[in-house]
RNA sequence: GGGCCCGUAGCUCAGCUCGGUAGAGCAGGCGGCUCUUAACCGCAAGGUCAGGGGUUCGAAUCCCCUCGGGCCCGCCA
């Protein structure tokens, strides 16, 4: 624990006198409490310096400030609805009273008011007070109330601190909530059927990343933290799940950047008997449908008009290779060898492992040349087969796959593919990654193929991180912003 | 992993360039004030200047190392 401060030691004197007095400074519940929106209304047609005896409200929430003038006092009080002033006058509950509570009470404190609607002679909507409760004492006191909890670090390490002072990041995190709430009303009324799969696993596969590794008492050994939603989610299809998605943290041992955090929220979903292009119509429907949420919550301002920009369809579509090809003046990407395809990338100054799979190097080429151009919602399709180890080989363009990936500026937003679904081909793709030593590729599954032997029907599955949705959204500059608690390392000794 | 920047009171920040006993505002304490809303006025209090080492008569300030954070680059479906 660490030492007490001296106003946290002025506190505990407070709570002590509290007690003496027989009064209890951590009560248990405070019954009949409303919202300060209820007070706020009733207060609406009152002239400046009227109150209103015939109702009587119960508010509760954080005293965010005190503003003491002798014998009246004016309390800011939080609550999840926003902020209302609290009329306290001596003349009304009496002199003795009115010294007592102002003595005890430090803004951070958790406390209940009883009173009446009013509006103070300046005008201010406020609830004029016939009782005070504390709920419960702040020990700590809260950061500074105008300027809030600046220090980067401490807003990742303690966000709550954040939040209490911060009204707009508490309104970040309901809005990340609604959108959440969008997305799975939206999977769910199409058909699909919300699933659960382990986290833990002997080997996390679907995606090329670096897995979290922790021990099992019960198997006697390690095991996996997953990486992605994908192959257990498709063992599901064959066993007759038709469509099914998942929304779940997924973990990557990787850093932390500004849209790469090691543990993340994803969305897979499969979709039996269709293929990419009707997932992608799927996904556009949702985009839609969000988009317009979004924009209905989000406060108006050079954010919501960038968000609306970045969102307004038709969306761009362009091929992956025609698209490299022409940016870059490289020549055939398709018939180019590992080895080209390596010089190439070395010559724009990746440094991935010589080793990587061809893929590799074509997604480096891609990330270089053609990313950046991005400005809007756009969709990249039909990607070299190397890069994608799971998708179904395209159905007339030689070398590719049937696959799309939506960007928007800064980062990749989803990816979808048509399914592969022939567990021959399924193994020989495995074997193609375990070839290419060194660096970090799909790791084969041999207990997937097994499963889709015994057949997995034709389908396309997308999966896109919730985080990055939720930036793009509302044009949060950080995954950290729309993450309540980002990762930190352990403070030093 | 590399480069640059930052860390001073519970919080928000000055002070560092050019070394000379640590400053303000908010919050807290005491006193005053019946209409404020970043209330105001007066008094007193509050510090491991992130940690360690070095240079120096003297270090918050200059140098080195470590820890933590930020931005960029690299790596990462």
């Amino acid at each position: 624990m660490d030492e007490e401060t001296g106003l946290e030691h002025e506190r505990r004197a407070k709570v002590a006198r509290w007690r003496a007095e027989g009064r209890e400074p951590y009560p248990w519940a405070f019954p009949g409490r409303v919202l300060t929106e209820a007070v706020r209304r009733a207060a609406g047609p009152l002239r400046p310096g009227e109150s209103d005896p015939a109702v009587t409200f119960r508010i509760a929430g954080r005293l965010r400030s005190v503003r003491r003038h002798g014998q009246v006092a004016f309390l800011d009080l939080d609550d999840a609805a926003g902020s209302l002033q609290v009329l306290v006058r001596a003349d009304l509950i009496g002199e003795d009273a009115y010294r007592g509570w102002l003595a005890d009470l430090d803004p951070g404190d958790l406390v209940g008011a009883d009173g009446i609607p009013a509006v103070s002679k300046r005008g201010e909507p406020s609830l004029e007070v016939r009782a005070l409760t504390l709920l419960a004492k702040a020990i700590s006191p809260p950061p500074e109330k105008y300027h809030g909890l600046q220090d980067a670090e401490e807003r990742i390490r303690r966000p709550y601190l954040d939040l209490l002072t911060s009204p707009e990041s508490r309104a970040r995190a309901r809005l990340r909530s609604e959108l959440v709430g969008e997305v799975r009303g939206y999977f769910t009324s199409a058909g699909f059927t919300e699933v659960e799969t382990p986290v833990l696993l002997p080997v996390a596969g679907g995606a090329a990343a670096a897995p979290f590794v922790t021990r099992s008492r019960y198997v006697g050994g390690d095991l996996q933290l997953r990486i992605a939603l994908e192959l257990p989610l498709k063992k599901l299809l064959v066993g007759g799940l038709e469509k099914v998605f998942e929304i779940g943290k997924v973990f990557r041992n990787e850093d932390l950047d500004s849209t790469h955090s090691p543990e993340f929220t994803e969305l897979e979903a499969y979709w039996a008997y269709a293929d990419y292009t009707e997932m992608r119509g799927l996904f556009e429907g949702l985009v839609a449908r969000l988009l317009a949420r979004a924009q209905e919550l989000l406060p108006e301002g050079p954010a919501r008009t960038k968000v609306a920009e970045v969102f307004r369809p038709p969306f761009p579509t362009i091929d992956f290779v025609d698209e490299l090809e022409r940016r870059s003046g490289l020549g055939d990407l398709l018939t180019m060898g590992r080895d080209e395809l390596r010089a190439a990338a070395r010559s724009i100054g990746s440094t991935v492992p010589d080793a990587s799979p061809a893929g590799t190097f074509l997604d480096k080429l891609f990330e270089h040349y053609v990313e950046p151009s991005i400005e809007r919602l756009t969709f990249v399709v039909d990607h070299p087969a190397a890069t994608t180890p799971l998708a179904k080989p395209h159905r007339s363009k030689s070398g590719r796959v049937e696959r799309f990936e939506a960007f928007v500026p800064g980062f990749e937003l989803a990816n979808a593919y048509t399914e592969l679904n022939d567990p021959d081909e399924q193994a020989r793709r495995f074997d193609e990654q375990a070839r290419a030593a060194g660096g970090d590729r799909y790791v084969p599954d041999p207990e997937f193929v097994r499963a889709i032997r015994y057949g997995l029907p034709p389908c396309t599955g997308i999966g896109f991180g919730i985080d990055r949705l939720v930036m793009a959204l509302t044009g949060a500059a950080s995954i950290k912003d729309v993450i309540l608690f980002p990762i930190a390392r352990p403070r030093g000794v």
